[in-house]
DNA sequence: AAGTGCCCCAACCGCGTCCGT
DNA sequence: CACGGACGCGGTTGGGGCACT
């Protein structure tokens, strides 16, 4: 099918926001709540498309975002969920709370691809270099083939068994069993992103949530006690659908 | 101090998926 | 069931800032 453009081209701003730009949007955003991105612009005065508005807002506006640099705790944890779910930026963020996926995806390029090199570790697979090297030069080893890359352990793959690679063959040195039931620590600010006005759950709910469940990150433990449940907060999960976490929503 | 190259991050682009009609 | 609109994701790019020469 054929796809029209998001927005009208020719009467939208383009490149970096202005201070204005952002105080709009944040204004907006916080009496009406997320939600309707193509219209957003429009409403709140600004020309920008929707799109831009949903980054610069989950980017950089959120008020919920972790800003400044990225814990040992939060690289190890970056490593672990990308060694499993692959270039799914969108679902590793879901697991750190108050980072975007852009920001990981960033920071993986730019920092943890180095690191794992330095380690001798392709980035891709997880794997010794040596391993991949040698796997490299045999027929059908490409990255896709690889079961970091290829998700195979994605969560309506893997379940809570982890049990996919047992059928796909011992061959493969990587394994489904890590532990995920990791946390970071407590951010300097408690989420306060209004989550009743977050739009209406779509796709990726559904499959982080099983994820998430499957891995029981579904809520995080504070070290005041406090349970932050990301499924709502850092997912847009309604009503805590597929949440183990317990509050059951708003 | 000026020039050059590199790094990092914010933003853009194109596409896939989902949902409503 | 098919179609079209809207949203969200992942890959890529551009430019500002920093380090080095």
């Amino acid at each position: 099918m054929g796809r029209s453009p998001c927005c009208e081209k020719a009467h939208t701003n383009k490149g970096a926001w202005t201070k204005e730009e952002d105080q709009r949007l944040v204004a907006y955003i916080k009496a009406h709540g997320e939600g309707c991105w193509r219209s957003l612009p429009k409403a709140a005065g600004l020309l920008r498309c929707g799109k831009s508005c949903r980054l610069r807002w989950i980017n950089y506006l959120r008020p919920d975002l972790k800003r400044g640099n990225f814990t040992e705790e939060e690289d190890d944890l970056i490593i672990k969920l990308h060694q499993i779910l692959g270039n799914k930026w969108s679902q590793i963020a879901g697991r750190l709370p108050g980072r975007t996926d852009n920001e990981i995806k960033n920071y993986w390029n730019t920092h943890i691809k180095r690191k794992l090199l330095a380690r001798g570790i392709d980035p891709k697979t997880h794997r010794p270099l040596s391993v991949t090297a040698a796997a490299a030069a045999a027929p059908s080893s490409r990255p896709e083939d690889q079961p970091a890359a290829r998700s195979s352990c994605s969560p309506e793959t893997s379940g809570a068994s982890n049990s996919s690679d047992e059928e796909s063959g011992a061959s493969v040195p990587f394994r489904c069993s890590i532990d995920l039931n990791l946390c970071i620590s407590q951010p300097s600010q408690q989420p306060s992103l209004p989550s009743t006005s977050s739009p209406p759950a779509r796709k990726q709910e559904t499959e982080a949530t099983s994820s998430a469940t499957a891995v029981d990150a579904s809520s995080r433990s504070y070290s005041d006690g406090k349970k932050i449940c990301l499924c709502l907060n850092r997912l847009g999960l309604q009503g805590g659908e597929g949440c183990t976490c317990g509050h059951g929503g708003q």
